[in-house]
DNA sequence: ACTGACGTTCGAATCATTCGAACAGATTTA
DNA sequence: TAAATCTGTTCGAATGATTCGAACGTCAGT
């Protein structure tokens, strides 16, 4: 039933989205080298980019183009459109000052898991993750939350459409599992990350869901596995996160 | 001169883009909307929308289709790629800290300044400006900062390009007037904003060059008109920029 | 049950896109 | 110095995709 090739669509815009994609993931670059890693033609691309930057989407650079700022016009707009934002926002300030971890609001579009919003504590680690940043529902803490508020059909069909591939040895990588796992979480109400994603890295999560029980997206308190373990891990930590979710809920349904 | 016409413009992107454009303009809509209001066929808007929403640019809504998180994806990535964002981040902060007040670091693309970060000061008010934010740069005193650091022919190719749209009746809108301005900026070394954005809010800016003395961005002070004014605008408050800005581009030199 | 509005699909005519070749300019190599 | 080889750029012509409009199914409201 996944019905997800679509029928015609228009090749030419999904061209100049592939030119986007290629600068963000290859750095900056000229129409030659765009050409040769995509396989097209130098003067295709080259139309292309001239097009993209009337539009502000690219902008000339040293190397050839560059993604430009306009994207982040866009993006902040997306994050301040989403209810779960500026809800969740000060609490997780607030979560971030008391625990001295890095706490993560993240929500769920098209089966993956988008970071909306970081705050930072006082101890906080750096990891890969930065605000935008798309990440694969079962390897984090809050994305595994979410998963264990939708249906089993919804997180089948996610797994359908983009698997369970792995970061670290102890990622979830079997169907099964992940099945045992959402029954867990959905039992003692949070969701544990040991490993699953960046070693020596652990995380709780907790789902935020609206009046009918629909996940709008998750917080997480995440940090080095030597200090998040333990009864801090499941016990301290967990209540509070499962506090600032419930606070949040009660404020999302009043806006 | 301004020979900024395309000669062949890729219109099937420039369609596509427009469509986002849209979507951010006139909220969340489905192509029936879309399609009158960019005078494009329901059949055209839909295929469109489909690629779109394919690659995550748009999500479906409740009211038809929204711009997607993807483009925060992009937007987060454009901004941390710019040399001036990490190094100003932890100063403004400061600063912040410091003055009570917003503080406002932003860059200059394509003629346009965008609002790479705010840092917000215990007292700071709230305005319009948010990240990502792309304004003109001759309504911002950290636009005109940047102005006055770039050569009276760029200068003259920007007016010509955007011209001096108003926003109050404070705002600039005589090219002479702006010529002056940056003058008397580049003598006394910062720029000042007295209501000529919005209403009631006064600023300071100081641009930020490399070691060619042409500008990176600029960062900006702003508050109340009735807080920010006399000498603590032009004279405690401007220092302290002078200094942050001094600093910003020493390390900017060495990574 | 009927009307109207919506998203969706499809065919056919048109128009724009694509490729490749050729150009000028800058930088590097001989 | 000059040749050579990169760029980015322009243009023509053939192909192929895009566009429109009409028609369909569905749903909500009357």
């Amino acid at each position: 039933m996944t019905d997800d090739e679509q029928r015609r669509p228009v090749t030419t815009a999904a061209t100049s989205l592939g030119i986007l994609e290629q600068l963000k993931s290859g750095g900056p670059m000229g129409p030659t080298g765009i050409a040769s890693e995509l396989g097209l033609a130098k003067s295709t691309v080259h139309r292309h980019l001239k097009t993209l930057e009337r539009e502000g989407f690219v902008v000339p650079d040293d190397d050839g183009y560059r993604v430009g700022l306009r994207l982040l016009d866009f993006g902040i707009y997306a994050r301040d459109q989403h209810q779960l934002y500026e809800v969740a926002k000060p609490k997780l300030d607030e979560l971030a000052e008391q625990t001295g971890e890095k706490v993560w609001c993240v929500t769920e579009e098209q089966g993956r898991g988008f970071h909306l919003y970081g705050a930072a504590g006082a101890h906080s680690v750096r990891t890969p993750a930065r605000e935008g940043t798309r990440s694969y529902l079962h390897q984090l803490a809050a994305g595994k939350a979410i998963l264990s508020a939708f249906s089993d059909e919804r997180v089948r069909d996610i797994v359908d459409r983009h698997g369970l591939p792995a970061k670290t040895p102890q990622t979830i990588t079997d169907s099964d599992a992940l099945f045992e796992e959402l029954a867990t979480i959905r039992e003692r109400g949070f969701a544990l990350n040991r490993e699953e994603i960046v070693p020596k890295l652990h995380a709780v999560g907790v789902a935020v869901t609206d009046n009918e029980g629909h996940p709008v997206g998750a917080i997480s308190i995440s940090g080095p596995s030597n200090r998040l373990r333990g009864d801090r891990l499941t016990g301290d930590l967990a209540d509070l996160l499962l506090g600032a979710a419930n606070e949040v809920e009660i404020n999302l349904n009043f806006s």
